[in-house]
DNA sequence: GTGTAGACTGCTGTCGACT
DNA sequence: TAGTCGACAGCAGTCTACA
């Protein structure tokens, strides 16, 4: 299997950021810069996005990119948790 | 102008961090599972790295990656000062 | 030990259209 | 409002080789 784990992880974070926010998928492309198709491909994980992407994205949310890569690198560890101790 | 601002940025940073633990490109490369050039070529800013990319180098260098987008972060306010009040 | 170059593969990101 | 599909341009990342 490929692993496309990174791109799963991103895309529900950035789905969340996104709907607490309550902004349209449109409304972020726009503001963002990006396309609408493409942000959609980010949040079902089928693409993984590259360092200016990330910015851009993180600029839209007004975060800081650093967050936004917190929040990701938490996803990669809870999603390779062995699941022998998860409760 | 093109702004390839955040591969500089980000190139510099690697840089820094790698100098800080005494490793070679080559080494480096082998820790993260990159290719030797490639190493050479974000360090001097002549490309910017995927999402997974940071991931495997964060890695390499044992850092979170949050950290490295912080250092990051850092670096792009830094160079984007107006060098109007900046003394 | 590093920078660079050329050639190549695969994926990122865009766009229009349909569901 | 969001998912997907096909086609496409451009760039990420590899490899060999040389300075």
């Amino acid at each position: 299997m490929k692993s496309h784990k990174t791109a799963a992880a991103f895309g529900a974070v950035l789905r969340e950021l996104r709907k607490q926010q309550s902004l349209s998928q449109e409304k972020l492309a726009f503001e963002s810069g990006l396309d609408r198709t493409y942000i959609s491909l980010l949040e079902v994980g089928q693409r993984s996005p590259s360092l200016e992407t990330m910015l851009a994205l993180s600029r839209a949310l007004q975060i800081p990119l650093a967050y936004l890569a917190s929040l990701v690198e938490a996803r990669l560890v809870e999603s390779s948790d062995d699941r022998r101790n998860a409760s």
